[in-house]
DNA sequence: CGTTAAACGGATACTTCATCCGCTTCACGA
DNA sequence: TCGTGAAGCGGATGAAGTATCCGTTTAACG
Protein backbone atom coordinates (compact mmCIF):
# COMPACT_ATOMS: atom_id res chain seq x y z
CA UNK A 1 0.00 0.00 0.00
CA UNK A 2 1.74 3.55 -1.59
CA UNK A 3 1.82 6.12 1.24
CA UNK A 4 -1.79 7.93 0.51
CA UNK A 5 -1.45 11.91 0.26
CA UNK A 6 -2.92 13.88 2.84
CA UNK A 7 -6.02 14.82 1.51
CA UNK A 8 -6.80 11.34 -0.12
CA UNK A 9 -5.84 9.67 3.87
CA UNK A 10 -8.64 12.40 5.07
CA UNK A 11 -10.99 11.56 2.16
CA UNK A 12 -11.11 7.85 2.80
CA UNK A 13 -11.33 7.66 6.31
CA UNK A 14 -14.46 10.04 5.85
CA UNK A 15 -15.86 7.79 3.61
CA UNK A 16 -15.15 4.88 6.41
CA UNK A 17 -16.76 6.58 8.93
CA UNK A 18 -20.08 7.35 6.91
CA UNK A 19 -19.79 3.76 5.71
CA UNK A 20 -19.94 2.48 8.69
CA UNK A 21 -23.08 3.53 9.92
CA UNK A 22 -25.08 2.47 6.72
CA UNK A 23 -26.89 -0.97 5.70
CA UNK A 24 -23.66 -2.84 4.44
CA UNK A 25 -26.17 -5.24 2.01
CA UNK A 26 -27.50 -1.70 0.73
CA UNK A 27 -24.01 0.83 0.42
CA UNK A 28 -25.19 3.60 -1.81
CA UNK A 29 -22.18 5.12 -2.97
CA UNK A 30 -23.66 8.68 -3.90
CA UNK A 31 -25.31 8.80 -0.87
CA UNK A 32 -22.16 7.94 1.06
CA UNK A 33 -20.42 11.12 -0.66
CA UNK A 34 -22.83 13.29 -0.02
CA UNK A 35 -22.66 12.61 3.62
CA UNK A 36 -19.04 12.28 3.53
CA UNK A 37 -18.95 15.53 1.97
CA UNK A 38 -16.81 14.45 -1.16
CA UNK A 39 -17.76 13.89 -4.52
CA UNK A 40 -18.85 10.58 -6.05
CA UNK A 41 -16.00 10.18 -7.97
CA UNK A 42 -13.52 9.62 -4.95
CA UNK A 43 -15.42 7.51 -3.44
CA UNK A 44 -15.17 5.47 -6.48
CA UNK A 45 -11.42 5.95 -6.77
CA UNK A 46 -11.18 4.84 -3.22
CA UNK A 47 -13.03 1.68 -3.14
CA UNK A 48 -14.17 0.45 -6.92
CA UNK A 49 -16.48 -1.57 -5.72
CA UNK A 50 -18.96 -2.06 -2.93
CA UNK A 51 -17.43 -5.34 -2.24
CA UNK A 52 -14.06 -3.64 -1.92
CA UNK A 53 -15.63 -1.20 0.88
CA UNK A 54 -16.96 -3.61 2.72
CA UNK A 55 -13.71 -5.10 2.69
CA UNK A 56 -12.33 -2.01 4.34
CA UNK A 57 -14.90 -2.03 7.05
CA UNK A 58 -14.49 -5.48 7.96
CA UNK A 59 -10.53 -4.82 8.12
CA UNK A 60 -10.71 -3.95 11.62
CA UNK A 61 -13.23 -6.65 12.57
CA UNK A 62 -10.75 -9.31 11.48
CA UNK A 63 -8.43 -8.12 13.11
CA UNK A 64 -9.81 -8.65 16.30
CA UNK A 65 -11.45 -12.27 15.24
CA UNK A 66 -7.68 -13.01 14.59
CA UNK A 67 -6.98 -12.29 18.20
CA UNK A 68 -9.85 -13.72 19.47
CA UNK A 69 -8.97 -17.04 17.48
CA UNK A 70 -5.49 -17.20 18.86
CA UNK A 71 -6.86 -16.94 22.89
CA UNK A 72 -9.91 -19.79 21.89
CA UNK A 73 -6.66 -21.85 20.57
CA UNK A 74 -4.81 -21.30 23.70
CA UNK A 75 -7.57 -22.57 25.63
CA UNK A 76 -6.49 -26.25 27.15
CA UNK A 77 -10.01 -27.61 26.69
CA UNK A 78 -11.28 -28.93 23.33
CA UNK A 79 -14.54 -28.41 23.68
CA UNK A 80 -14.74 -25.28 25.32
CA UNK A 81 -11.91 -24.22 22.56
CA UNK A 82 -14.56 -24.86 20.01
CA UNK A 83 -17.05 -23.28 21.47
CA UNK A 84 -15.12 -20.20 22.41
CA UNK A 85 -14.23 -19.99 18.96
CA UNK A 86 -17.72 -20.72 17.19
CA UNK A 87 -19.02 -17.74 19.86
CA UNK A 88 -16.96 -15.14 19.08
CA UNK A 89 -17.46 -15.61 15.23
CA UNK A 90 -20.89 -15.54 15.79
CA UNK A 91 -20.96 -12.49 18.00
CA UNK A 92 -18.17 -10.93 15.34
CA UNK A 93 -20.09 -11.60 12.24
CA UNK A 94 -23.49 -10.15 13.93
CA UNK A 95 -21.51 -6.88 15.14
CA UNK A 96 -20.43 -6.40 11.50
CA UNK A 97 -23.34 -7.18 8.63
CA UNK A 98 -20.43 -6.96 6.28
CA UNK A 99 -18.18 -9.39 7.60
CA UNK A 100 -20.14 -12.65 6.68
CA UNK A 101 -19.80 -11.65 2.95
CA UNK A 102 -16.35 -11.21 2.99
CA UNK A 103 -15.43 -14.24 4.97
CA UNK A 104 -17.50 -16.67 2.34
CA UNK A 105 -15.74 -14.53 -0.68
CA UNK A 106 -13.34 -16.88 -2.10
CA UNK A 107 -10.98 -14.04 -4.04
CA UNK A 108 -10.15 -10.48 -1.50
CA UNK A 109 -8.96 -7.60 -3.06
CA UNK A 110 -6.82 -6.48 -0.13
CA UNK A 111 -4.35 -8.60 0.70
CA UNK A 112 -4.13 -7.87 4.53
CA UNK A 113 -7.76 -9.42 4.71
CA UNK A 114 -6.14 -12.57 2.61
CA UNK A 115 -3.69 -12.82 5.03
CA UNK A 116 -5.81 -12.46 8.33
CA UNK A 117 -8.62 -15.04 6.90
CA UNK A 118 -5.93 -17.45 6.20
CA UNK A 119 -4.67 -17.49 9.83
CA UNK A 120 -8.32 -17.55 11.10
CA UNK A 121 -8.72 -20.89 8.97
CA UNK A 122 -5.94 -21.98 9.66
CA UNK A 123 -6.68 -21.60 13.57
CA UNK A 124 -10.00 -22.73 13.08
CA UNK A 125 -8.45 -26.15 11.36
CA UNK A 126 -6.84 -26.66 14.48
CA UNK A 127 -9.49 -26.46 16.70
CA UNK A 128 -11.65 -28.37 15.07
CA UNK A 129 -9.01 -31.35 14.49
CA UNK A 130 -8.43 -31.23 18.47
CA UNK A 131 -12.39 -31.52 19.08
CA UNK A 132 -12.62 -34.39 16.67
CA UNK A 133 -9.51 -36.44 18.55
CA UNK A 134 -11.48 -35.73 21.88
CA UNK A 135 -14.55 -36.85 20.18
CA UNK A 136 -16.74 -33.74 21.32
CA UNK A 137 -17.63 -32.90 18.08
CA UNK A 138 -19.10 -34.74 14.79
CA UNK A 139 -15.96 -36.41 12.98
CA UNK A 140 -18.55 -35.73 9.72
CA UNK A 141 -18.36 -31.84 9.81
CA UNK A 142 -15.77 -29.66 7.61
CA UNK A 143 -14.59 -26.64 8.66
CA UNK A 144 -16.41 -25.17 5.78
CA UNK A 145 -19.39 -26.70 6.71
CA UNK A 146 -19.01 -25.12 10.26
CA UNK A 147 -18.48 -21.77 9.10
CA UNK A 148 -21.72 -22.17 7.02
CA UNK A 149 -23.46 -22.94 10.24
CA UNK A 150 -22.28 -20.06 11.99
CA UNK A 151 -23.76 -17.77 9.15
CA UNK A 152 -26.75 -19.64 9.23
CA UNK A 153 -27.21 -18.31 12.89
CA UNK A 154 -26.08 -15.55 12.56
CA UNK A 155 -29.17 -15.28 10.02
CA UNK A 156 -31.62 -16.52 12.34
CA UNK A 157 -30.48 -14.08 15.25
CA UNK A 158 -31.04 -11.07 12.65
CA UNK A 159 -34.60 -12.27 11.86
CA UNK A 160 -35.66 -12.10 15.80
CA UNK A 161 -34.20 -10.20 18.18
CA UNK A 162 -30.40 -9.94 19.32
CA UNK A 163 -30.74 -11.17 22.67
CA UNK A 164 -31.63 -14.70 21.34
CA UNK A 165 -27.55 -15.22 20.32
CA UNK A 166 -26.98 -16.77 23.39
CA UNK A 167 -29.90 -19.56 23.04
CA UNK A 168 -29.01 -20.34 19.67
CA UNK A 169 -25.38 -20.55 19.95
CA UNK A 170 -26.48 -23.23 22.54
CA UNK A 171 -28.39 -24.87 20.27
CA UNK A 172 -25.50 -25.05 17.43
CA UNK A 173 -23.29 -26.14 20.12
CA UNK A 174 -25.24 -29.10 21.32
CA UNK A 175 -26.03 -29.64 17.26
CA UNK A 176 -21.98 -29.99 16.69
CA UNK A 177 -21.52 -32.75 19.66
CA UNK A 178 -20.75 -36.37 18.50
CA UNK B 1 -61.31 -13.17 -5.87
CA UNK B 2 -63.69 -12.62 -8.71
CA UNK B 3 -63.58 -14.59 -11.81
CA UNK B 4 -60.92 -13.22 -14.07
CA UNK B 5 -61.59 -12.41 -17.79
CA UNK B 6 -59.76 -15.29 -20.07
CA UNK B 7 -57.21 -12.53 -21.15
CA UNK B 8 -56.19 -11.92 -18.15
CA UNK B 9 -56.20 -15.28 -16.76
CA UNK B 10 -53.76 -15.96 -19.50
CA UNK B 11 -51.00 -13.05 -18.52
CA UNK B 12 -51.40 -13.95 -14.97
CA UNK B 13 -50.16 -17.45 -16.10
CA UNK B 14 -47.99 -16.69 -18.24
CA UNK B 15 -46.58 -14.30 -15.95
CA UNK B 16 -46.26 -16.59 -13.06
CA UNK B 17 -44.45 -19.45 -15.53
CA UNK B 18 -41.92 -16.61 -15.99
CA UNK B 19 -41.24 -15.73 -12.60
CA UNK B 20 -40.86 -19.50 -11.44
CA UNK B 21 -37.82 -19.54 -13.20
CA UNK B 22 -36.35 -16.15 -11.71
CA UNK B 23 -34.21 -15.77 -8.55
CA UNK B 24 -37.15 -14.92 -6.10
CA UNK B 25 -34.76 -12.51 -4.84
CA UNK B 26 -34.43 -10.53 -7.47
CA UNK B 27 -37.22 -9.89 -9.41
CA UNK B 28 -37.24 -7.53 -12.35
CA UNK B 29 -40.63 -6.60 -13.45
CA UNK B 30 -39.54 -5.22 -16.75
CA UNK B 31 -37.60 -9.05 -17.52
CA UNK B 32 -40.63 -10.65 -16.69
CA UNK B 33 -43.04 -8.91 -19.05
CA UNK B 34 -40.29 -9.06 -21.67
CA UNK B 35 -40.13 -12.96 -21.38
CA UNK B 36 -43.46 -13.54 -20.86
CA UNK B 37 -44.82 -11.39 -23.91
CA UNK B 38 -46.80 -9.15 -22.31
CA UNK B 39 -46.75 -5.41 -21.19
CA UNK B 40 -44.76 -3.86 -17.67
CA UNK B 41 -47.78 -2.15 -17.41
CA UNK B 42 -49.92 -5.71 -17.45
CA UNK B 43 -47.32 -7.52 -14.55
CA UNK B 44 -47.92 -4.10 -12.15
CA UNK B 45 -51.50 -4.45 -12.49
CA UNK B 46 -51.77 -8.52 -11.66
CA UNK B 47 -48.98 -7.73 -8.48
CA UNK B 48 -48.67 -4.50 -7.53
CA UNK B 49 -45.27 -5.09 -5.57
CA UNK B 50 -42.45 -7.48 -5.62
CA UNK B 51 -44.18 -9.38 -2.16
CA UNK B 52 -47.48 -9.84 -4.34
CA UNK B 53 -45.91 -12.05 -6.85
CA UNK B 54 -43.29 -13.54 -4.37
CA UNK B 55 -47.18 -14.51 -2.24
CA UNK B 56 -48.53 -15.78 -5.76
CA UNK B 57 -45.51 -18.33 -6.41
CA UNK B 58 -45.38 -19.10 -2.71
CA UNK B 59 -49.39 -20.31 -2.83
CA UNK B 60 -48.73 -24.03 -4.10
CA UNK B 61 -45.57 -24.65 -1.94
CA UNK B 62 -47.85 -23.21 0.39
CA UNK B 63 -50.19 -25.49 -0.30
CA UNK B 64 -48.42 -28.46 -0.22
CA UNK B 65 -46.37 -27.67 3.38
CA UNK B 66 -50.18 -27.82 4.88
CA UNK B 67 -50.72 -31.12 3.60
CA UNK B 68 -47.07 -32.14 4.70
CA UNK B 69 -47.83 -30.09 8.22
CA UNK B 70 -51.14 -32.31 9.07
CA UNK B 71 -49.10 -35.66 8.42
CA UNK B 72 -46.66 -34.57 10.69
CA UNK B 73 -48.82 -33.82 13.06
CA UNK B 74 -50.81 -37.52 12.27
CA UNK B 75 -47.45 -39.37 13.67
CA UNK B 76 -47.91 -40.56 17.08
CA UNK B 77 -44.00 -40.76 18.06
CA UNK B 78 -44.15 -37.03 19.40
CA UNK B 79 -40.17 -36.82 18.54
CA UNK B 80 -40.69 -38.10 14.96
CA UNK B 81 -43.31 -35.49 14.50
CA UNK B 82 -41.46 -33.02 15.29
CA UNK B 83 -38.75 -34.06 13.15
CA UNK B 84 -40.98 -34.32 10.04
CA UNK B 85 -42.48 -31.37 10.19
CA UNK B 86 -39.12 -29.06 10.96
CA UNK B 87 -37.43 -31.54 8.06
CA UNK B 88 -40.45 -30.34 5.19
CA UNK B 89 -40.33 -26.95 6.40
CA UNK B 90 -36.59 -26.91 5.80
CA UNK B 91 -36.74 -29.06 2.56
CA UNK B 92 -39.99 -26.85 0.80
CA UNK B 93 -37.98 -23.38 2.08
CA UNK B 94 -34.80 -24.56 -0.21
CA UNK B 95 -37.63 -25.59 -3.01
CA UNK B 96 -39.47 -22.10 -3.18
CA UNK B 97 -36.51 -19.45 -2.55
CA UNK B 98 -39.29 -17.07 -1.95
CA UNK B 99 -41.10 -19.47 0.25
CA UNK B 100 -38.79 -17.68 3.45
CA UNK B 101 -40.04 -13.83 2.86
CA UNK B 102 -43.53 -14.60 3.12
CA UNK B 103 -43.43 -17.41 5.65
CA UNK B 104 -41.71 -14.06 7.77
CA UNK B 105 -44.16 -11.72 6.46
CA UNK B 106 -46.21 -10.34 9.17
CA UNK B 107 -49.12 -8.93 6.84
CA UNK B 108 -49.87 -11.47 3.60
CA UNK B 109 -51.72 -9.40 0.95
CA UNK B 110 -53.13 -12.53 -0.17
CA UNK B 111 -56.09 -14.01 1.81
CA UNK B 112 -55.74 -17.74 0.96
CA UNK B 113 -52.13 -17.07 1.87
CA UNK B 114 -52.94 -15.82 5.72
CA UNK B 115 -55.06 -18.60 5.99
CA UNK B 116 -52.56 -21.39 4.86
CA UNK B 117 -49.88 -19.81 6.91
CA UNK B 118 -51.89 -19.82 9.86
CA UNK B 119 -53.10 -23.44 9.63
CA UNK B 120 -49.59 -24.22 9.29
CA UNK B 121 -48.52 -22.29 12.56
CA UNK B 122 -51.53 -24.00 14.65
CA UNK B 123 -50.09 -27.30 13.37
CA UNK B 124 -46.42 -26.47 14.53
CA UNK B 125 -47.61 -25.05 17.94
CA UNK B 126 -49.17 -28.81 18.55
CA UNK B 127 -46.28 -30.57 17.46
CA UNK B 128 -44.13 -28.69 19.39
CA UNK B 129 -46.13 -28.86 22.39
CA UNK B 130 -46.70 -32.63 22.73
CA UNK B 131 -42.87 -32.40 21.85
CA UNK B 132 -42.02 -30.33 25.02
CA UNK B 133 -44.60 -32.16 27.17
CA UNK B 134 -43.04 -35.21 26.26
CA UNK B 135 -39.71 -33.77 27.25
CA UNK B 136 -37.65 -34.00 23.61
CA UNK B 137 -37.11 -30.33 23.04
CA UNK B 138 -35.82 -27.80 24.78
CA UNK B 139 -38.50 -26.23 26.90
CA UNK B 140 -37.67 -22.98 26.13
CA UNK B 141 -38.07 -22.58 22.52
CA UNK B 142 -40.75 -20.76 21.19
CA UNK B 143 -42.16 -21.56 17.82
CA UNK B 144 -40.74 -18.16 16.33
CA UNK B 145 -37.87 -19.13 17.44
CA UNK B 146 -37.74 -22.44 15.72
CA UNK B 147 -39.03 -20.58 12.52
CA UNK B 148 -36.01 -18.57 12.37
CA UNK B 149 -33.79 -21.65 13.43
CA UNK B 150 -34.87 -23.25 10.22
CA UNK B 151 -34.55 -20.51 8.13
CA UNK B 152 -31.14 -19.89 9.13
CA UNK B 153 -30.63 -23.46 8.55
CA UNK B 154 -32.16 -23.00 4.69
CA UNK B 155 -29.18 -19.87 4.66
CA UNK B 156 -26.69 -22.36 5.70
CA UNK B 157 -27.18 -25.27 3.14
CA UNK B 158 -27.74 -22.31 0.41
CA UNK B 159 -24.32 -21.22 1.06
CA UNK B 160 -22.97 -24.69 0.05
CA UNK B 161 -24.49 -27.72 -1.72
CA UNK B 162 -28.05 -28.98 -1.26
CA UNK B 163 -26.39 -32.54 -0.05
CA UNK B 164 -25.78 -30.93 3.47
CA UNK B 165 -29.45 -30.89 4.05
CA UNK B 166 -29.68 -33.97 5.65
CA UNK B 167 -26.51 -33.55 7.62
CA UNK B 168 -27.72 -29.91 8.59
CA UNK B 169 -31.12 -31.37 9.35
CA UNK B 170 -29.37 -33.37 12.14
CA UNK B 171 -27.36 -30.98 13.33
CA UNK B 172 -30.60 -28.63 14.16
CA UNK B 173 -32.80 -31.77 15.60
CA UNK B 174 -29.75 -32.37 17.99
CA UNK B 175 -29.78 -29.17 19.05
CA UNK B 176 -32.79 -28.83 19.61
CA UNK B 177 -33.05 -31.56 22.36
CA UNK B 178 -33.52 -30.54 25.72
C1' DC C 1 7.74 29.52 -5.17
C1' DG C 2 7.18 26.74 -9.41
C1' DT C 3 6.17 22.40 -11.07
C1' DT C 4 3.88 18.16 -11.52
C1' DA C 5 1.52 14.23 -10.36
C1' DA C 6 -2.08 12.86 -7.47
C1' DA C 7 -6.56 13.61 -5.96
C1' DC C 8 -10.95 15.89 -6.28
C1' DG C 9 -15.82 17.04 -7.76
C1' DG C 10 -19.86 16.70 -10.02
C1' DA C 11 -21.96 16.99 -14.77
C1' DT C 12 -23.48 13.52 -17.47
C1' DA C 13 -24.75 9.39 -19.86
C1' DC C 14 -26.68 5.20 -18.74
C1' DT C 15 -29.58 1.72 -16.44
C1' DT C 16 -33.65 0.27 -14.11
C1' DC C 17 -38.20 1.18 -11.99
C1' DA C 18 -43.17 2.01 -11.77
C1' DT C 19 -47.07 4.81 -13.50
C1' DC C 20 -50.43 6.47 -16.48
C1' DC C 21 -53.56 6.65 -20.15
C1' DG C 22 -55.11 5.90 -25.03
C1' DC C 23 -56.10 1.68 -27.40
C1' DT C 24 -57.78 -3.24 -27.64
C1' DT C 25 -60.28 -7.22 -26.23
C1' DC C 26 -63.68 -9.81 -23.87
C1' DA C 27 -68.34 -10.82 -22.10
C1' DC C 28 -72.93 -10.44 -22.47
C1' DG C 29 -77.57 -8.89 -23.62
C1' DA C 30 -80.45 -7.85 -27.46
C1' DT D 1 -74.52 -11.71 -34.89
C1' DC D 2 -73.52 -7.52 -33.37
C1' DG D 3 -73.21 -3.31 -30.23
C1' DT D 4 -71.61 -1.65 -26.03
C1' DG D 5 -69.12 -0.77 -21.94
C1' DA D 6 -66.16 -2.43 -18.63
C1' DA D 7 -61.89 -4.79 -18.03
C1' DG D 8 -57.48 -5.49 -19.52
C1' DC D 9 -53.37 -4.36 -22.24
C1' DG D 10 -48.96 -2.09 -23.73
C1' DG D 11 -45.24 0.68 -23.72
C1' DA D 12 -43.94 5.69 -23.70
C1' DT D 13 -42.35 8.26 -20.15
C1' DG D 14 -40.62 10.65 -15.94
C1' DA D 15 -38.34 9.59 -11.78
C1' DA D 16 -34.55 7.52 -9.23
C1' DG D 17 -30.30 5.68 -8.84
C1' DT D 18 -25.43 4.19 -10.74
C1' DA D 19 -20.74 4.71 -12.41
C1' DT D 20 -17.51 7.27 -15.45
C1' DC D 21 -14.78 10.80 -17.23
C1' DC D 22 -12.23 14.84 -17.42
C1' DG D 23 -11.29 19.81 -16.34
C1' DT D 24 -9.94 21.88 -11.94
C1' DT D 25 -7.72 21.95 -7.44
C1' DT D 26 -4.30 20.61 -4.06
C1' DA D 27 -0.39 18.48 -1.83
C1' DA D 28 4.47 17.40 -2.00
C1' DC D 29 9.01 18.50 -2.93
C1' DG D 30 13.22 20.62 -4.86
Amino acid sequence: MAALRSDAARSRERILDVARREDPSDLRFNHIAREAGVGVGTVYRHFPTAHALTEALAAETLSAMVTISRDAAAESDDATALRAFVGAALQLQLENGGLQAVLLSPDDEDSSVREMKREIFATFTTVLDRARRSGVVRPDLSVEQIEHLICGMEHAVRLGSPEHRGTFLDVLMAGLRA
